[in-house]
DNA sequence: GAGTGGTCTAGACCACGAG
DNA sequence: TCGTGGTCTAGACCACTCA
């Protein structure tokens, strides 16, 4: 570390992180006003807020302006099921999902296009949803899918698991190959405000893409996450000896 | 946003972060120092210093105490393969990947021994790893094999490309399953200086765990990426119709 | 209007790196 | 030793929330 052992900063993050680690100042709770720790701890006001800035990065804390500084609830954690498999057993006894959807019809254009491997401008129809799990944002995503493989009934508000979201894609059998790109990065202005996630706090981003049997992408999709507490697992399982060279 | 449209500081942020991206100033370049800048900007040092604080957050300078502060060169993206594929066609002519490899005779215990599926205390070999690409540091990874099943002769530093790593659980067919377990959080104190990351950016953290074909863990990996410049692809193909729903 | 956090200032002193 | 960034202070003013 740089400066001294212990910076003034780093000492009262610890101990406001151990209170609440302890449960001294419980999930919910407002923190003193930032004059009154600061006085508490005998630093000045910018040195007190250098320390929560500190808690608010680890996501300890949320500040919300002309309110206080709370601490954060625990947030369930997400598990995000890679290889397009249906997430049934997925959280279970969670509170239910609720997914907004809202469908767009829009046409390919730049990196889109590449991805999908479509020419500039095929019409596609874009799914933009919101998930959320009680209170808390669970997700976002944008969904594309090739005009003519779209449901002609799209629900404009669905109650129901995540699992309508990747239902989208997966109605059409058979899938020949899911590919997910796994990337960490800050969120934008809009994900940090929908996601609840300081604009420090890194979300984790997955782009999928669906390939049918006969090599045609069938659904592109970005998904973010809330990195603090989402995770994404992929199970690969080999038959014999399978491990395929080509790509 | 909070306060004024633009604050001083995100306006300034915002000038530096144009004059970098349009190589006004260029890559591996010291800024001027941080008095000079703030005469310039007509702003006071803490204000200049929280601008620079964005721009380090955003991974685009880096702050050298005694020195200056210099724009970081664009690091090569780095792509991790899931599924344990042999990493071959991977990163194509770039420089040679230097790994250092110490291997140390350890016991399972706590979380270990239950994601290995082992008893407490099961004699283990664990793998400290850590890949260097050129100059600049790629990763490190925590690997833990079963002792028996540990190979003799483990090169203490080998220059070869990271498949060495993956080779090292690689070497016993047939696996019958891979899980990678991917997470999103703040680095170590320790992993922040190897992997040369603000403290505060995110690393790609990859749990994963091979299992053979009758069931036993072969190999339990936490592998570490700098999540600023790393991604990670999993790629699942389906036969005809092989949506398993175990777990 | 009262209380909260957000931004900014001007200046002090300390710690690190290089000559 | 000198120039750099790191930490800290005491106080000012603004913006947001809620009664």
């Amino acid at each position: 570390m740089i400066g001294p052992v212990s910076s003034r900063r780093d000492a009262i993050a610890g101990d406001l992180r151990s209170q609440i680690a302890t449960g001294r100042i419980k999930a919910g709770e407002r923190l003193p006003s930032e004059p009154v720790l600061a006085s508490r701890y005998s630093v000045s006001l910018p040195t007190l807020r250098s320390a929560l800035a500190v808690l608010q990065g680890e996501g300890l804390i949320e500040k919300v302006h002309g309110r206080g500084n709370f601490v954060r609830r625990p947030l369930r954690r997400i598990t995000y099921l890679g290889g397009a498999r249906r997430p049934d057993a997925d959280t279970p006894a969670g509170p239910a999902m609720r997914v907004i959807i809202q469908a767009v019809k829009t046409r390919a254009r730049g990196q889109l296009a590449t991805l999908m491997n479509v020419p500039s401008r095929s019409p596609l129809t874009e799914f933009i949803c919101l998930a959320h799990e009680g209170e808390a944002p669970h997700s976002l995503a944008r969904i594309y899918v090739p005009r003519d493989l779209t449901p002609a009934a799209v629900p404009e508000e669905s109650t129901s698991r995540f699992g309508a979201l990747v239902e989208l894609g997966n109605t059409r059998p058979p899938l020949a190959e899911v590919q997910e790109r796994v990337k960490v990065r800050l969120p934008t202005r809009e994900e940090a405000s929908i996601l609840r996630l300081g604009s420090a706090w890194a979300v984790l981003a997955i782009t999928r893409v669906i390939t049918d049997t006969a090599g045609r992408v069938v659904e592109a999709a970005f998904l973010v996450f809330p990195g603090d507490h989402a995770d994404a697992v992929f199970t690969t399982r080999h038959q014999s000896d399978d491990r395929g060279m080509e790509e």
